[in-house]
DNA sequence: CGCGGGATTGACT
DNA sequence: GTCAATCCCGCGT
């Protein structure tokens, strides 16, 4: 089943927490008659393609008093989504290179998400490129889940829930005692905040 | 308008 | 363990 709004309006360590075992839907349309003639196939009519990755570990970023939120600066160009309604997909770009895919949480006004940060693919001998097959591959990090699942900042801003793109499916019951808790990744400069237990891993 | 740095990754020691 | 890559963004002139 899609999760739905009122999923993400809530409490944003909740959330973070019971995102843990939900599956990322991920639909891509390839435009296959935009690959070099070398690689392109007889009839380059647009695919559609599936991708599914299981969450196994996610942040909470809490809102204006979190130093460790992007938010906690106020309301701009970048962080305009996470002030709007719960649901939508922040996307950002760090280091130059890199995108992260958080998801909005909390009512409209409050701005807080949810960062998506390692996932992995339940289906076995998924291509990398330029890598050989690997069965149950591992979406270790924001940037590599953003690279496999072809999500980047246009995506910024989508509605999560209408369904079209990217979305959420509850699939299979995880069990709360598998839940592991830590600090934040790479938030040395939050002060206090640098410390709250606000990862979350299966 | 210039400048410092980041919710990371991969290559290398 | 260290470090460079690379582009926006946010802030101070």
């Amino acid at each position: 089943m899609r999760l739905n709004r009122e999923f993400f309006n809530r409490n944003t360590v909740v959330v973070a927490r019971e995102l843990l075992g939900k599956y990322l839907v991920r639909r891509v349309v390839e435009n296959r008659a935009a690959l070099p003639n070398s690689q392109k196939p007889d009839f380059h009519y647009p695919v559609e393609r599936i991708i599914i990755a299981k969450i196994t570990e996610t942040e909470a970023y809490c809102g204006p008093n979190d130093l460790a939120c992007h938010a906690s600066k106020g309301m701009t160009p970048r962080t305009k989504v996470m002030f709007g309604p719960p649901g939508r997909a922040y996307l950002y770009l760090i280091y130059g290179m890199h995108h992260c895919l958080n998801i909005v949480t909390e009512k409209e006004g409050y701005p807080a998400a949810v960062l998506i940060r390692t996932a992995e693919l339940p289906i076995s001998n998924y291509q990398f490129p330029n890598k050989s097959q690997i069965p149950n591959p591992k979406l270790n990090g924001p940037g590599i889940l953003c690279r496999e699942l072809k999500i980047d900042k246009t995506l910024n801003g989508m509605d999560i829930c209408a369904g079209k793109g990217l979305w959420l499916e509850d699939v299979e019951k995880t069990l709360t005692s598998r839940i592991k808790k830590s600090k934040r990744k790479a938030v040395e400069y939050a002060g206090k905040w640098k410390d709250k237990l606000w990862r979350f891993s299966l």
